[in-house]
DNA sequence: TATTGTTATACTCTATAACTATA
DNA sequence: TATAGTTATAGAGTATAACAATA
């Protein structure tokens, strides 16, 4: 006799606890949880690539928009990127000290001080967005151009 | 003669720094960008309602997790969610002194520990996911019923 | 009185190392 | 030797209160 005949049925697949598939059925059917591992895969690559510019994610939100909006105030991109103000003080500090922005009087408010970026800041901050335009197509590269361009919209359409 | 001759042109529309438009362009055309705000716009209207039912959004995804998939363990939860182990012990010894979930010893492997909603955890789970899809739709109402699915299905194939 | 930038501080979330029991 | 659950702890991110200077 085949001791297989004596003992409990044998699984052609073995389940151990970290290999069993998990049913996420229902999580999946919500739009918040679908958005957030796609922002949590690209933001992974993208903390990877711009780790070469010595930037975070945030970092390079706050320099495009002064790169866009000289003259922004720390408290117009604390709503832009809803990040609060005390929060933001030492990441302005510690790129004003690299020498990617420097912060001028405000010309119309004395309270206010404007951002504005350097030379050197525009010359990274023109490299990184290539370079966050390329990784985020290849995060997305499961996508055609076309469902990009859909997704991206649809997107937009829910916060706009 | 009036003052408004002798002074300074004034501005139509008063321009406060808190006021003027920001130009957010480059922004909007990243995926991870649009990803973002949709999320934080879900799961603020989320942490909104579930806070009735106590629970965090990690709690609920934990709880759905536990409640499709009896006997998960802690570590199939971590992966799913993305959460480190040391970080999900707090959270499940909680939900279990709230008589949430019970822990049980796994069948097949001594050192694992079996998750499984109690009879109160999934009352409170089955009413909490129906508000849970209630909000979602919600939260985007801006979209038609087909826009939505459509959106889902594109988010979903940038990560299955 | 309200707002900008700021300091100090607390709270939460996330990350790493190391231990035990079991495989 | 590797893995599950756990503890302790460090670090990053996010929160509120309060202050000086200016509107």
């Amino acid at each position: 006799m085949s001791p297989s005949l004596k003992t409990a049925p044998r699984r052609i697949v073995p389940v151990t606890p970290s290999l069993e598939r998990v049913d996420t059925t229902f999580m999946q059917s919500l739009l918040g949880y679908n958005a957030r591992r796609v922002w949590l895969q690209v933001i992974e690559l993208f903390a990877t690539r711009m780790a070469a510019y010595g930037l975070t994610s945030v970092d390079f939100s706050v320099l495009s928009l002064v790169l866009y909006n000289p003259g922004i105030t720390s408290r117009q991109i604390c709503s832009a990127l809803r990040v609060l103000p005390p929060n933001m003080v030492s990441k302005i500090s510690a790129m004003e000290k690299t020498g990617l922005l420097v912060r001028k009087p405000h010309p119309g408010d004395g309270r206010a001080i404007g951002l504005h970026v350097t030379q050197a800041g525009e010359k990274l901050m023109l490299a990184a967005e290539e370079t966050a335009t390329d990784l985020e197509v290849e995060a997305s590269s499961n996508l055609s151009v076309a469902e990009r361009k859909t997704l991206i919209r649809l997107l937009q359409k829910v916060y706009l």
